[in-house]
DNA sequence: GTGAAAGCGCTAACAG
DNA sequence: CTGTTAGCGCTTTCAC
């Protein structure tokens, strides 16, 4: 049924090998005027290379994969973009797997992304920190990179793979850096699942910038929650909530000042319960973000953040895992500025 | 290098065949005494199916294509997300293709996914309604369907594809409807590009319902705009500019008092316009969108819009093509409920 | 129920 | 520079 190199061949009366040099390039050359017929004959009879059968010649597919907590997710959503974007440039399709973190899903969703041949793994959600889960999936991409895949990450994953590495712990420092000279001195973080690296990574900068200005551990709460709108919004009410009951046991102003929520989703959740209680933002508490994802600045109010440069940061992961010589250091690092940027959310502590 | 079914074969102490039978599901049946020491030389050796020979076999591969504008964009990252968890269900993988909304960008992503074989094709974002581009584009999707392959499209694409239809027009009309009965009589419609079909059926539902109301087309501003914050920001930008304009010639009260942004991520341009010119939300202007994207209640104020359960709508999609019986009426379609969310970014016209 | 063998469409030596 | 040919790994008749 459909139309094969063979047909076009036959069409321009030159063998298989020459239809193929010339359709789908090769070192060798072909003489302009055979070349011409082939290509005259391959859009006369609508030509299509067949994927796999290029990929299961060449031992390898035309195809990217991608694997990810949630294309939905404005972070992830945004890196897709990158990586796909890249993908396309460089003549690649993207597979694009939403696994919720989910550790099992992970697993399997690199077996299929191996079992396609794709050219190449970009890692921008699987930041596992649990050394049981990571096991497994670091044989399944030790597997995949024997049989000559590429692995890249964004964020570290260990050594040996060419990685995108944002900075986190410096873009949470600035920021917590920033808060402290607004004159808040109580400050709540909202940070994700132990598992993921880019929490831990945050909450280390806050962490660090905190104890340098002389906090000590009571005036920086902790909560983790699941980086996503629900979470953040549970993890303020218990942090209100716990606060309050202090109070009323005859503390006074142990509320936190300000709620840094280590991601924007997180951090539109945190506003949103701030508001439900009738809490000002930034009036009676500041509200700080990270990730500056596309809708941050329309969010009540405008949220205050660090940006990173999602789809940069795809683009920079494909590039990464094709280009040999892309990446400095020994690990094939790519350093991403990560910059502080102040609005209404976040104000001078009450 | 790689693992091959005759590695498993010779192993196991069985044929290609037999092997094949096992561990790709086949109609004929194997005993249970081969078929496990099948099975267990399989994972002894981890073996790894090699999707692209399978697919060359088989003549279709293990993927579904998806066309979208963007999948950074909430409204299509949610639709991503709904055919990937769809796909993955049916043990395939889903190949992402942003085009942003480029008619030769598409048409090349229709070819690159024929090129592939996938399974199948959802079209989430190409309502064209251009005739010139979309005849090539037909084109190059009759070909893939002569082939075998399958086209799935949300929204109207034309009769032939199985379609997931959101009830755009009606959703848009009771909006319109709800804004109508909030005593709003002068209304501003931002509206998406000529080419995009979403954006004319919900204009005709607005106008549909303007209409039936009594209001005559003076009282009912349309304004083009690309479905991105910017463009809905410039749009709002230019209707108060040419009101303003009007009222200082003479005019009084031409100003809209609800402004309809026809997609959520436009109305939050539009909010972020009216907020840098100091006007009020909803007191002296109420805006109102479309899908309700997740962040559309944590915007300032939070959005009243239509919701429209874009995940269910991206599975729905899968499974129409999927599955031979999905699906009612003579062109296959599902039809999906919109319904109107009013939050605060609405009130009582002033 | 099991195996042998013929492709699927293309690439890449290897000759000429 | 061009053509011949042997696979790539798997599925699938067709015999046994």
């Amino acid at each position: 049924m459909a139309v094969t190199l063979g047909d076009v061949a036959r069409h321009a009366g030159v063998s298989l090998a020459t239809a193929s040099r010339v359709l789908n390039g090769s070192a060798r050359t072909v003489t302009e005027e055979l070349s011409a017929k082939v290509r005259a004959s391959a859009d006369a009879l609508g030509y299509l290379p067949n994927a796999p059968a290029q990929a299961l010649a060449r031992a390898t597919g035309a195809t990217i994969g991608v694997l990810l907590h949630d294309v939905a997710d404005p972070y992830f959503g945004a890196i897709a973009r990158g990586v796909g974007d890249a993908a396309a440039r460089a003549g690649l399709l993207s597979l694009v797997t939403s696994t919720d973190g989910d550790p099992e899903r992970e697993l399997h969703a690199i077996r299929m992304l191996h079992a396609q041949r794709v050219r190449a793994i970009v890692l921008a959600g699987s930041g596992y920190t649990d050394p049981d889960a990571g096991r497994r999936i670091d044989e399944a991409l030790a597997a995949y990179r024997d049989q000559g895949g590429i692995v890249t990450a964004i964020t570290d994953h260990g050594p040996g793979y060419g990685t995108v590495l944002p900075d986190n712990r410096g873009g949470a420092a600035e920021l917590t850096t920033a808060l402290l000279g607004l004159g808040h001195r109580r400050i709540a973080v909202v940070t994700g699942p132990e598992r993921m690296r880019v929490a831990q990574e945050r909450l280390e900068g806050v962490l660090e910038a905190a104890a340098a200005a002389g906090l000590g551990g009571e005036e920086v709460l902790v909560e983790r929650a699941e980086f996503t709108r629900d979470g953040g919004r549970a993890a303020v009410a218990r942090i209100l909530d716990r606060a309050d009951r202090a109070d009323r046991a005859g503390g006074a102003g142990v509320r936190p000042s300000v709620v840094v929520a280590l991601s924007d989703i997180c951090a539109a959740g945190v506003l949103a319960e701030l508001r439900e209680r009738g809490i000002a933002v930034p009036e009676e508490i500041s509200v700080a973000g990270f990730d500056d994802i596309p809708l941050a600045t329309d969010l009540a109010p405008a949220l205050s953040t660090v940006r990173l440069p999602l789809a940069d940061m795809g683009a920079e992961a494909v590039r990464l895992a094709l280009d040999p010589a892309a990446g400095s250091g020994d690990g094939r690092q790519v350093l991403v500025a990560a910059e502080v940027v102040l609005r209404a959310s976040t104000a001078q502590a009450p």
